[in-house]
DNA sequence: AGCACGATGTAGACAGCGTCAACACTAAGC
DNA sequence: GCTTAGTGTTGACGCTGTCTACATCGTGCT
């Protein structure tokens, strides 16, 4: 018979809305759309998650989570740049098979929400490609350039990659060139160049 | 005496549209709180736009034209490998003082809905980009390069560029190095490297 | 002039949404 | 076994986008 507590209904609503996110975007997302979907009242998501914004902040813990995790799982021994290509294109994958975390962890709204701990991930992780860069150059990749620009340009470069290889507005005008093929080159540009010829 | 007819609504519309979507956001946008703004009843909007994504799209339209005026009005007499960096920071910069036009011509939902006009626009802009990008390998620069490549790497780097520019999430890990200078420093680690040391 | 008509604004209604408060059920600890 | 905290339900409120019916204005026709 069914029970009259759900049982697990915080995971379920994360994962219901999971799913519409990937489905339908940030925008079409509705409690009570999601209570409807799993059969509970309307009101019954406000017991776990207070506000709207705290069901996508914890969607974005589990986004970031799952962003590390992707990162950490690339082919490992690699230090320095042929790392940093790694996380580059592991990033752009991740964005590819997780567009509901990727929208979720991009979208200012829900990041300005967010908690600490998301915060804080993030900024590890932006130290960990600081460090990476560093390392990179002192082996010899773009040794002589700023690593703030290189930084800087590391972020643009993969969250714009990212961008154009999920969002549909840019499928049209990209046509043939969004193949893995073509991202790792794309990404090779900046990353495989280390200053001369070769 | 106040007229029954508003004049103008149309495009005060737009206009007071775009200064809340600068302020706040385009999921805080509201028809209703528009009409109140200009005093008008909560249903005279729909006269103009009969659905809100008509207005998103006229916002659209307008800041696609921006855009393009923008990176017409760069310093003409460049082709090629300057054009293309002129044009690029002409993008970014242009991001940065119109964030309202920026965020709307981003946005996935309001450009599925845009019209055709909008489409065939950012359809030109991508086609005088793929020249520039020839006459600027003809020119030497990264001439044994795929040009689809290069474009998707434009793309994604002038993209991503100016989303960490113009984005708050990517204010505290970038700090400093979100200066014009440092911008454009990395626009040049794409746009000034041609494959030989010089 | 006067009249019809199309364009534009108003008023009211409806459903869907997020959120709150009051109540109901259930499990767990004393 | 009773209390209590956790969880789900019901109903309400004000907000939203959108629809329909009605009001008012300017404009062109006769």
């Amino acid at each position: 018979m069914d029970t009259y507590h759900h049982g697990n209904l915080r995971q379920a609503l994360i994962n219901r809305a999971i799913e519409t996110l990937s489905e339908k975007g940030i925008e079409q997302l509705s409690l009570r759309a999601l209570a409807r979907d799993l059969g509970v009242s309307h009101a019954a998501p406000l017991r776990h998650f207070a506000k709207k914004t705290d069901l996508l902040g914890a969607i974005a813990i589990e986004g970031v989570q799952s962003l590390l995790d992707a990162t950490n799982a690339t082919p490992g021994g690699y230090c320095g740049q042929k790392r940093l290509r790694a996380m580059a294109l592991a990033y752009v994958t991740w964005a590819q098979e997780n567009p509901a975390f990727h929208r979720v962890i991009r979208n200012s709204e829900v990041m300005r929400y967010a908690s600490d701990d998301v915060k804080s991930m993030l900024s590890d992780f932006a130290d960990l490609q600081r460090r990476e860069i560093r390392t990179a150059q002192k082996q010899g990749w773009r040794s002589l350039d700023d690593p703030d620009v290189l930084f800087l340009h590391l972020v643009s470069l993969t969250a714009g990659t990212a961008i154009v290889a999920t969002e549909q507005i840019y499928k049209g005008p990209m046509g043939s060139s969004l193949s893995p093929e073509a991202l790792g080159a794309s990404i090779d540009l900046f990353l495989k160049d280390n200053g001369r010829s070769d």
